[in-house]
DNA sequence: GCTTCATGTAACTTCGTTTATTACGATTTA
DNA sequence: TAAATCGTAATAAACGAAGTTACATGAAGC
């Protein structure tokens, strides 16, 4: 089952726009992306509705970050991509008349709940900022290895 | 994104042949699982191999479950079904070269695979037999009320 | 104002995955 | 041998996501 990979997707653009003092365009994006650059407007029109970036138009115009780095977490990026369905199985049939599927439904739906609610939990610890500061140590230990 | 649903699936028919003296054919199995007996045997084909069911050809052929119920856990469904991936969202390019997307995906994945790992565990302590009783409960309530 | 660059968005197409269907072979019972 | 049933390959249909095209809107610079 194919995943949707827009969240990591988004994580790349920011933290590659955080690096960047002026704003970067579409195509910019969709190059470091790898989509084009309807994709990116879509996706990232998402993120300027939740008030994280704000784009635009014209010459010199493109997408720049609008929010503070330390504020912004994973899950807000979450919610603001619309909350997708985080699991890639679940129940047949959310509205059961049998009785089997009650029972099976009720003893899926706690787990996946349970799982859930971890996920997010710890989405909502991981803010932009501690991912640029990972990605530049990472990046420093890059060049004092080259 | 559209969820896969076999887990679901399967534990509908198994609950029910838990409650039948005598095999039931992949048409009678279709039918309470709103498919098409081919579907059918092709998942619980799936069941046969990790040992859980056995199927039999002919006349008074059929599905007939093949396991203790205590010893069966939606883990052991989970894993007979291939181990299908759980989440719907995922990194968007596995074995990255950027150092940008290897900020993010570390990000990610420790994420997701405790919340797999919470998961699992979950499905490990549901057993057939607890679903079959929690069934009969509801069914036992059911009556009782009309 | 005109041109250029960029986003905004609707409409359509393409692609990949999953499920359903058809068809027929193999096996079992009577 | 006839009927029932699974086994499975091959194909079709359905669906959603992503890509693409096309054009409108707005901003900057001359």
């Amino acid at each position: 089952m194919k995943r949707d990979s827009r969240l990591s997707s988004v994580l790349h653009a920011l933290l590659h726009m955080a690096e960047q003092n002026e704003p970067m365009t579409s195509e910019q994006l969709a190059a470091c992306m790898c989509t084009n650059p309807v994709v990116v407007r879509r996706t990232m029109g998402l993120l300027r509705d939740a008030g994280l970036v704000t784009s635009e138009r014209g010459p010199s115009g493109g997408w720049t970050i609008a929010a503070d780095l330390e504020a912004v977490t994973l899950r807000d990026l979450h919610e603001a991509l619309g909350e997708p369905s985080i699991f890639a199985i679940g129940n047949r049939n959310e509205n059961p008349g049998c009785l089997v599927e009650l029972a099976v439904n009720a003893a899926l739906d706690g787990a996946f709940a349970d799982a859930e609610a971890l996920l997010l939990d710890r989405f909502a610890k991981v803010t932009l900022a501690r991912l640029s500061a990972d990605f530049n140590r990472r990046h420093a230990a890059h060049r004092a290895r080259s």
